[in-house]
DNA sequence: GTGAAAGCGCTAACAA
DNA sequence: TTGTTAGCGCTTTCAC
């Protein structure tokens, strides 16, 4: 393994001028610069992360944060941060926070803290207030995705916006009987995401006019699961059945499409349903959602930390502090008009 | 920031009593270890993971090479590395190998080079013979998981056992027309998962003494599309339709299952599937399948990494190199016997 | 624009 | 068991 020394030695120059040959940082004449890149590639030298990291302070490398690996919004999160920070030499370590105890404890009280990472991502993270104090502590940049992350620079979309983007779709379409599916209030007003998009909801029909009776809310975890269970309380009622349902996520939608077909329904004839995200299934399942873009929320997240950690002048302000996140309606084949 | 000095200095020892106290490394005095322990936790020290790096050649950190992460079966086998990963102290770096390119390229030439990580884990990955070398050229403990790497010790299910236990569990039901749904041949022969299984599945079609006709066997792609179109074509015949699909995987099993249903046909009255990788969506499904454990197999090959990175005489012949990874038959709902 | 030299914070001989 | 002493391989002043 060819040593920064041996580049130096090959090339005919210091060790110093090989350091800013490679890093650009300071200046070299364009003759030394070559002398000392072709000396790298025929040595195959590549600058060992860790003392460079000792000299400088700096990791070139970021940790990202999750709840969850295996869901698709977070992989496609972490798949998106990866791709951006690669595509500027950065690493990217991951750390999996689950239910409380020693291991989570120590992602705050340990790994975090070790110096490996330049910035922090955290993705819909559910922290404590002691936690958020660890993260802060770090002084290191920080982004929160998509999460209810008091006091840390968040990037999501307008989640009450996005709620009413689908009734109001299904509204224009001239529904008048909507129920909704998703996020339950049980938990002490825990991931206002639940609580938004419901909110949502609410403002859209309230501006309507329209009344929505107790009933017509049940509550769907993000699971298909709970909204296939859901979408039958809805749509087995005798009477006063709902000929459409804004479901909470993605999963909850492809959740009530199937209780519709096992109820011997067609979706959209006898019942609309809209979901949100755009899941990778929602195309399968022809549902109409709202699109948000996780792959490109986390390059985002990705960008603001690079803005910190290489302030130029050039983008001080191009990219301002909390830009609203884009979403979009997808319109498929799981909303038509109410049969006449 | 605290630093070794500075504990050294509350506790009234040297910096290197510091570090062999905390490490474990070395043999300290129970008192002073306790004094320094103390002191490393007023302090609140945690000790610098590069000048660590750098000082003994150890990062303490595993790169983990996948080709997708928004896909369940990696995703749940980085789920399960990063956790053993994080139980033993050490932190996850995640790189992902996308179509070629510089991109690709550079996470051979640039990113696994940098000293950053102990030892690497590949998951399922297809690599041209230079970049095997490449892994082999960093000399570090290397393991595959799931996928043909050749001369790479890799952990991987029996795939041909697997596709015979699905087969044989449909064959002792009583079924005889079986079609056979996945791993498509076009490729040079690329990705012997996919061969790997349909050979299974002959087989155990061979040792019943039932031959196949070529149209039974239909290529799918891993994903719920491919397998959607494979079951419309196989139970659309007007003649000679299977009473029972072996598909390749849940996600191709899945797929079969929407066709059927969209057909009009009862699963499994009226036709029986089963799967390999008991995939989160299987149980919703009531699919029948092999399961497969990826979180383990994940777990698994960091136990194989720390065997090499801390040959302890104690497990240096408790985890013996190739242990066949275990799988197992769930029968669920999608399987019957066929009609009479 | 380039080199010399100091030092980042730790670990590992080697002594004591 | 503990302290002393060199580095690990880079980056970054500070001169020139």
């Amino acid at each position: 393994m060819a040593s920064i020394t041996d580049v130096a030695a090959l090339a005919g120059v210091s060790a110093a001028t090989v350091s800013r040959a490679l890093s650009g940082n300071g200046h070299v004449s364009a003759a030394t610069r070559g002398k000392v890149v072709e000396a790298a590639e025929t040595l195959g030298y590549v600058a060992s992360s860790s003392a460079s990291s000792l000299a400088s302070g700096r990791t070139r490398n970021v940790g990202v944060v999750v709840p969850f690996v295996d869901r698709w919004y977070f992989s496609a999160v972490i798949e998106g941060a990866q791709r951006a920070l690669m595509e500027r030499g950065y690493d990217l370590t991951l750390y999996t926070l689950r239910e409380d105890g020693a291991a989570r404890a120590s992602v705050f009280e340990q790994f975090l803290l070790r110096k490996r990472v330049d910035a922090v991502i955290a993705v819909s993270l559910e922290l404590t207030e002691a936690e958020v104090q660890r993260l802060h502590a770090l002084h290191k940049p920080l982004v929160g995705i998509g999460g209810p992350l008091t006091g840390v620079r968040t990037l999501t979309i307008d989640n009450p916006a996005v709620a009413r983007l689908c009734t109001e779709h299904l509204l224009a379409l001239g529904h008048t009987r909507i129920a909704f599916a998703g996020g339950s209030l049980d938990e002490d007003g825990a991931f206002d995401l639940n609580l938004s998009r419901r909110q949502g909801f609410a403002q859209a029909m309230h501006g309507a006019g329209i009344d929505v009776p107790d009933e017509d809310y049940r509550s769907a975890e993000y699971s298909i699961d709970t909204g296939y269970v859901a979408a039958k309380q809805l749509l087995g009622r005798p009477h006063g059945r709902p000929t459409a349902i804004v479901a909470g996520s993605d999963e909850v939608a492809i959740g009530c499409i199937l209780a519709a077909k096992d109820l011997g329904m067609s979706v959209p004839r006898d019942v609309s349903i809209t979901g949100i995200d755009d899941h990778e299934l929602a195309a399968f399942f022809d549902l109409t959602t709202v699109a948000q873009f996780p792959q490109r929320q986390g390059a985002l997240a990705v960008e603001l930390l690079m803005d910190d950690l290489h302030p130029d002048a050039a983008d001080a302000d191009a990219a301002p502090r909390s830009t609203a996140l884009p979403f979009e309606l997808v319109v498929r084949g799981s909303t038509a008009r109410p049969a006449p």
